[in-house]
DNA sequence: CCATCTTTGTGCACGCGTTCACAAAGACAT
DNA sequence: ATGTCTTTGTGAACGCGTGCACAAAGATGG
C-alpha cells in the first residue's frame, strides 16, 4: 500500500510505522475527552486504558513523534493533543468530497466525526438527476457531471467512494484525473489507482464475516465441551433452527453499499 | 502439507491465522463475482489480482484451508466457494440486531451486502420513542426496552451499536447481558467487555485520519521538491524523494475541538 | 509412456510489530 | 542535597506476516 519507504532508518519525525500511525487517531480521541474533563496530565497506563492498548505500545508509539513525557508525572495532554493533531495533519483544514449519495453517503455527510477533525464536507455528487440540487445535510448534492469541477473549486484531494461497486472505479479514475490523491472507499470493489495515491478500504460486510468465523469457532468449541448443554447457550444452537433461510437464486451479486434512490 | 504431522493438522479453524482470516471475505467476494460469470476454475494469480493480493500470499492463505487446488489448471471456483463460505461461517444464518438508528444505523438496516452474506437484520433497536414502530429498511424499530427480548427471541449473537459514544458502552453491556458474544463497533469508544466476547470496531473518522496523515506527509515532500527543482519537475520528483520532509509548518490556527456523540 | 509445461504448495529468510524488562530521568519529601 | 519513588523511553527478544523461489504435482501433447 504505502509507497516503498525511504532506507532512512529512523531519523527525526518521518519513521513512524504504520501501525503506530493507525493508532494515533485512537490516542487523539481518548487525549480530547481527557482535554474537555481538563485533565492536565496523564501517565501511559491510564491513556493506554482509555484507548484500549497496551501501555508498552503506547509509549514506544509516542517515542517515535519524541519525547514528550515527563518521568515520573506522565504527559501533558493539552500538549499532546496539539502535537498529535499536528502529526496528523489535522491542523490544517481537509475539503473532501463525497461521491454516492444513498443511504451510507448521506449518513457521511450527517456524520459528525469528520468535522470535527477537520474534515470538512466540500461538495456531494450523486449520479442521481432527481437528487441535484437536494440539501444533504444542508450541502446541495451535484451531479456526476460537476465532479470534476468540485474537485478543483474546492481544492479537494480527498474523496469518499460511497457508490454502488459497479460504478467505484470509474468514480475514482475520475477523481484522480481531477486531481484527488487520496481515497476512502466503501464500495466492496478493489480499487485500481495510480502510483502515488493512497486508498483505504471499509467494508461492513467483512467486519461482519470475521466475527462470524469467530463466532462459528465459539460455537464449536461450546458443543465440542458439553454435549448436554444448559440453558446459556440454547441462543447459539437455535441459529440452526431460527431461520433456515439460504436465499436461494445462488450466489450474492456483489452488492452495492447504497441505494441510489 | 507434506510437513503437517508434527504441528497442529491445519485440517480445522485452530490453526488459521488471523490476517489470513481478514482476507478470506475479499477472496470470497472476488470468487463470487467469477461464479456470477460462470468462469470454472481461476489461477492463484487471476484471483490474487481479483482480490487485490499478492498470489503467494493467496496460496499461502489457501494452504491453510487444505489442497483445495489443482497444480498446472488452479481452483475450481464453486469448491471454493463453497469451502470459504463454510470456513467463515456463512452457510448458516446469522441474526443481527442493529441498536441506534440514526443515520449509520438505518443504512446499515439497508445495506444489501448483509443479507446476501446470511446475516439477517432480525431487529432495529432505538431509545428515541418517536422512533418506535416506524419501519426502517421494512422492518419496525423496537424501543430500547424491549432490546434483551429482541436479542433472546432471535437467538441474536452479532450485535451492532451504530449510537453516539456516549450510549454504546451502556448498550455493549446489555447486548453481552442479553447473551450477545460479538459485537460490531460503529461508535468512537472503547468498549470494555469480558471474555469470550469478540469486538471490531469501524471508526469512519479514523480511516479519514490516516489519509490524512499520508497526504500531509505527500503535500510536504511536494513542497520540498519545489523548493528545490523547477514547478514542471515537480510531478516526476514526488515519487522519488521520501526521505527529506521540512518538519513544520507555521501555526495553521485551527485546533480539533470536540469528538462528537 | 515420456517429455514438457503450467501452477500449486511450501521451506526459508527477512522485516515489522509487539512485548518485556530495566536503566535513566525527573518529581518530591526530608 | 540526598534518597526514594514514579514513570518514561528504549534495547532486546520474540512471534507473526510477507514474499521469494523452487520442487512437487498434475495436465497436456506427442
Amino acid at each position: 500500500m504505502a509507497t516503498g519507504r525511504t532506507h532512512r532508518p529512523a531519523t527525526r519525525s518521518r519513521g513512524i510505522p504504520e501501525a503506530t500511525v493507525a493508532r494515533l487517531p485512537l490516542y487523539l480521541r481518548a487525549l480530547t475527552a481527557l482535554s474537555e474533563r481538563s485533565v492536565p496530565t496523564v501517565s501511559s497506563e491510564e491513556l493506554a486504558a482509555a484507548a484500549g492498548v497496551n501501555s508498552a505500545k503506547l509509549r514506544k508509539d509516542f517515542s517515535y513523534l519524541g519525547s514528550y513525557g515527563t518521568r515520573g508525572v506522565g504527559y501533558d495532554v493539552e500538549y499532546l493533543v496539539y502535537q498529535i493533531s499536528r502529526e496528523l495533519g489535522l491542523t490544517q483544514d481537509w475539503p473532501v468530497v463525497i461521491v454516492g449519495i444513498g443511504n451510507l453517503g448521506a449518513a457521511l455527510a450527517n456524520y459528525g466525526g469528520f468535522a470535527s477533525r477537520g474534515f470538512r464536507v466540500a461538495a456531494l455528487i450523486d449520479a442521481d438527476p432527481a437528487l441535484t440540487g437536494k440539501p444533504v445535510a444542508g450541502i446541495p448534492v451535484q451531479h456526476s457531471d460537476d465532479l470534476e469541477q468540485a474537485v478543483r473549486d474546492n481544492g479537494v484531494s480527498i474523496g469518499v467512494i460511497a457508490t454502488p461497486a459497479g460504478a467505484a472505479q470509474q468514480v475514482c479514475d475520475r477523481l484522480v484525473a481531477a486531481g484527488v490523491t487520496s481515497i476512502l472507499n466503501f464500495a466492496p470493489t478493489v480499487l485500481n489507482v495510480p502510483d502515488g495515491v493512497d486508498v483505504r478500504k471499509v467494508d461492513l460486510s467483512i467486519e461482519l464475516q470475521i466475527l462470524a468465523f469467530h463466532e462459528q469457532r465459539k460455537a464449536g468449541e461450546e458443543a465440542a465441551a458439553d454435549t448436554a448443554l444448559p440453558a446459556a447457550a440454547a441462543a447459539a444452537v437455535r441459529k440452526q433452527s431460527a431461520d433456515q433461510v439460504s436465499a436461494d437464486q445462488g450466489p450474492d451479486g456483489d452488492v452495492p453499499a447504497v441505494m441510489p434512490a
